[in-house]
DNA sequence: GGTTGTCTTTGCGCCGGCGCAAACAAGGGA
DNA sequence: TCCCTTGTTTGCGCCGGCGCAAAGACAACC
């Protein structure tokens, strides 16, 4: 067995390829090209012309947006088994986002011409992937929602359990976040500074409700957090 | 030629029925619902079981989602000619906002059965419909960023330029906005109050940039606007 | 025509969160 | 090992925007 064979093992699980065939989604990873990147590399960058469809084999990418003079939001972390920048799908369309590495990752792509084949002699795929980025578009507009009607605390504590839900790594200490998240990074995912991101996170430190370090972040009571989150 | 192929003439130019036949748009049409709503009516309502997928034909609809004890924000509001509700194309799926006719509206409905027989038998329908959505998930990343980085005025003015660009109608005060639209409803869909929108527009009506009654708007000088939803 | 309900305007006070500045902490590289 | 870069904390002052309250404007309906 081939790790291509392994990877699609734990990918054709996934909603993206289910109702596939093992050999048929085998085909279709042949016509993709695989690559492996740095963490902190950059796989395409935002306005430049979408050429690739990618799927995350392994690693985590962190997909950003600029606003003029510097601002930049996180709109989403892209774990394995994710695809990014469907929008590549068609020719003419240019990247909406950054997408950079997190975690060191294994990435698969294909061009619009090959994507676009593989979907309409695939409909079942087609489908399928319709459905992966309808769920996208639900939780941004949930995102979306919050933003608007909740105070920046509540956000940080639901962005905090979203990205443990995703990512959250059990230790002895508590839940993990097992990749480097700054500050920075937390105010960016939710619309914030990085000065009330630290305010906040050491008022729940002092209630023992998390510990964290230099980019690193450890759930200890999402219970708390939980309520924290839902109160009025 | 019948009132159906007079609206298949009308929508097969849009994007998703780009590449398909005629009479193939007509038989599609032909196996949905079609039905028209007063203004004011609730097609869907958020949470409520998904079960209709909706092509607007003619009208308005005005996506809307709550939030914990009352507070709401406006989705989007959807012309005539596309979609709303795709996620309806998944049977466990719940209605993610509630749907209500701004405008009288006709409206054709397809269960999800339907759908995605028709999906899977015309792929290129699928991919033009994944082209919608990746569209429709782009400008809700705009705006999540516009939300973050920008200051209330100026997401007012590119709100009103945006909704003038999908609903204007030339006269000769200037542009109008063919559709109730309340003080209320802009703070809805630009993420503020119903206060603030007051202020901006008596302000901007003071400058001669807009004019504005009850539930309606008419702009009068759009560079203005733009010029100052992009300066700094 | 009068009445009623909804929409709009504007004054006023308050406060959440921003953002500078400055000090401190933690790695990483030579 | 020390230095230098990058991340974090916290004090402090300010202000954009919220939200109540009360009055005015408009539309619809009897």
């Amino acid at each position: 067995m081939t790790d291509r064979n392994l990877f699609s093992d734990a990918i054709t699980q996934a909603h993206l390829f289910s109702g596939l065939g093992e050999e048929e989604v085998s085909r279709i990873f042949g016509l993709g090209r695989r690559s492996v990147y740095p963490s902190g590399a950059t796989i395409f960058r935002e306005g430049d012309p979408a050429v690739m469809c990618c799927l995350v084999l392994a690693g985590r990418l962190k997909l950003t947006k600029l606003h003029e003079e510097g601002k930049e939001i996180i709109v989403r972390y892209v774990p394995a088994g994710e695809l990014a920048a469907a929008a590549a799908l068609f020719a003419e369309k240019k990247y909406p986002v950054t997408a950079q590495v997190v975690d060191q990752a294994e990435i698969i792509g294909w061009d619009h011409e090959t994507m676009k084949d593989i979907l309409l002699t695939h409909p079942r795929l087609a489908v399928n992937m319709m459905r992966v980025v309808i769920e996208r578009l639900e939780e941004l507009q949930s995102r979306h929602l919050e933003l608007h009607a909740e105070r920046v605390e509540q956000r940080i504590a639901r962005a905090l359990l979203r990205i443990m839900e995703q990512s959250g790594r059990k230790t002895e200490e508590g839940i993990l976040i097992d990749f480097r998240l700054s500050r920075r990074e937390l105010a960016d995912y939710t619309g914030t500074t990085l000065y009330t991101v630290s305010r906040t996170l050491s008022s729940w430190e002092k209630q023992g409700w998390i510990a964290s370090g230099r980019e690193r972040i450890v759930i200890i009571d999402p219970h708390a957090l939980m309520l924290f989150a839902e109160k009025d």
